[in-house]
DNA sequence: ATTTATTAATTACTTTATGTAACTTAGTTT
DNA sequence: AAACTAAGTTACATAAAGTAATTAATAAAT
């Protein structure tokens, strides 16, 4: 009995939203290009992982890294077109959050 | 300055896709009905990892567990109402997968 | 000219999560 | 009785993430 096997397209793209972090990376950016450091504060991530999470999205064509030789030089991160794509998914998690998940100070 | 702090019902929400193995889980139980050596065969999962989501599931009221008094036993899983409103989620990043996704065997 | 500050990381170390494989429990077939 | 199956659990190993200090490049302050 042969298992009918998952698509690894998908499964390539269900584990890139299961890595920590990604989808929050990606939700910060769906607001506009920011920097290093405002990402960092905004969601609370560590350098250690930002910094690994970045290059990731960047290697897979979602996240976009432009460097601006001002002095200092200021590094820019938005999302590419593939990124920008991931929209939907995102909006999707949304809408589902406010219907379904309790908020903190709800009881049952 | 004070950062716009993040929606606590999306963030939770985010981190329950955001964990390993939950999603495909839940796309499994999509399909209907299942035992725990099926969805640990179907997806690939080690019983340890599937036995703490299908218990993390059921505590947030996702999945249900119904005790079948067979002899011997036999224990399915499936989703709830909650689980099932989570299918728009999982059918975006299907389709997603689609268009965006390389396989294994294309290059750049 | 040296000290201090800032940004975008990196490094070393700790803690947590996940993977692997053997074992358990209860009932079942040989 | 010995072996099998289902649904886990346990002990141990490896990988991922968290924390805090450090670095490199440049600028501003003393």
């Amino acid at each position: 009995m042969t298992q009918p096997t998952i698509c690894p397209k998908f499964e390539k793209a269900i584990s890139l939203i299961s890595q920590k972090w990604t989808a929050l990376v990606i939700y910060q950016l769906l607001l506009g290009t920011h920097r290093f450091n405002e990402i960092q504060s905004s969601i609370g991530i560590s350098g250690k992982v930002l910094s690994d999470r970045l290059k990731d999205l960047e290697n897979q064509g979602i996240v976009k890294r432009e460097v601006i030789p001002e002095t200092p030089v200021i590094i820019e991160y938005s999302l590419t077109k593939k990124g920008r794509s991931m929209e939907p998914i995102i909006r999707d998690i949304e809408k589902w959050s406010q219907l379904w998940v309790k908020g903190e100070t709800e009881l049952s």
